[in-house]
DNA sequence: TACAACAGTATTGTTGACAATATGAGTGCG
DNA sequence: CGCACTCATATTGTCAACAATACTGTTGTA
């Protein structure tokens, strides 16, 4: 969502730290590669202060590791690691979607199937390549985890698990997987929610997002 | 763990950072309170650079909130917020548990085992009143999350969420709840782990956390 | 009395310089 | 030829001072 706009921040330390992270995120700055403090100080014009600051803030997001008098350097997401996340967010995303469920009203389930839509257009349009890089995905699954009403679930899945998930894709350059499946199972699930079934719109969320680890692993096993 | 070894670490932000989170955990530093720089770094005898480091870690931790040109000041849970931690917990705990019974080994459930007697121990000698109090219990979840071999679940189950509850017991002096109750269940998941029985073993932990927290909850409903 | 403008103070944000540590090239010795 | 040592360089860690912002109490006016 904001990763998009660096915009400048009421402090220096924020914006740098928003650049930054899309920068890592974005893959320009390569995962394992050392995070120069000078250099990075001289391009983006500020001090070290503020930049240590925004360093240690992306510490926080685990997009960068922080080894002392060594300095820090990006974090490079190897497939044990990818499958402890994936692990992680099938459990929560699929209590998000629970939480959802037994919350979401007729209007919110009608934004989800608008948002479907959209998603569906675009693939008709664009031979639905890219229905998982634009982030299109990612935008429904914002969607029901903001509709639990579990504010620090919300943060710790969007403000770093996805971001994480992101650095992994361009990682991997793991693009397009099973758009049409994937676009059954979310229209399934927004089914469950109309229907409050919270049982079922938890266990729905988990098998969708186990078979995209799934299939993400099986696209891996030669690589790494 | 190292909670209560502040010792020296190898740089000074690093050290400041885990005083200060024992600190903020303990209670010393009392939530909400504005987490003064020059105050503290007097304090500690440092400048105040890695000081703002230390905070700023801190603030990954969600152990401050820095509002810009403002400060910092020490978190303070309420009750909705408290609820959220735990169906996060749960969540999380319940898959832990799920891979540690996938994963468990012979001389692993004995160490549990162990562990447990040594709390009974405890139990009988001090009345049973500090068997949650002196991390008895979060030793037991501690090795079960270590168990399940999901590294990133352990650091943010026992580097994140952990300190949030210990601080949030300490603010609402919530004590010990029902230790026998929790010490028959503890035996029980003992028992779904040396089965290898994954979902028996992760609905034992998920029903003991929701135990734990209606029981909190009731406890909480005539005061916040 | 209530409220707004103001000034003074305290705190946060930022900077550049200095100290300590790690990194790497080059040299000498076995 | 390989290895350990040394020294130069670069980078990280730390500090104290300056700038900018927020806070507080006061004064003055309606």
């Amino acid at each position: 969502m904001d990763v998009e706009t660096p915009a400048k921040a009421a402090t220096l330390s924020d914006s740098v730290f928003a650049q930054l992270r899309t920068a890592i995120v974005k893959g320009e700055l390569a995962p394992g590669s050392k995070v120069n403090e000078p250099q990075l100080s001289k391009q983006y014009g500020i001090s070290r202060g503020p930049l240590r600051e925004a360093i240690r803030r992306l510490e926080g997001c685990k997009l960068v590791e922080i080894k002392p008098n060594s300095g820090a350097k990006v974090i490079s997401l190897n497939k044990v690691q990818a499958i402890e996340i994936y692990e992680i967010r099938e459990s929560l995303e699929g209590l998000a979607c629970r939480l959802a469920a037994s919350k979401a009203s007729a209007e919110d389930c009608a934004r989800l199937r608008q948002l479907l839509a959209n998603h569906e257009a675009q693939i008709q349009s664009e031979n639905g390549r890219l229905y998982y890089q634009k982030e299109g995905d990612l935008d429904f699954h914002y969607l029901i985890v903001s509709l639990s009403g579990n504010d620090r679930l919300f943060k710790l899945l969007c403000d770093e698990l996805y971001h994480l998930l992101r650095l992994y894709r361009v990682q991997t350059s793991s693009g397009p997987s099973r758009p049409e499946q994937a676009f059954k199972e979310h229209h399934q699930i927004v089914d469950a929610l109309e229907n409050n079934d919270c049982e079922l719109a938890e266990l729905l969320m988990k098998r969708h997002i186990s078979g995209a680890r799934k299939t993400l692993m099986s696209q891996l096993e030669q690589i790494d």
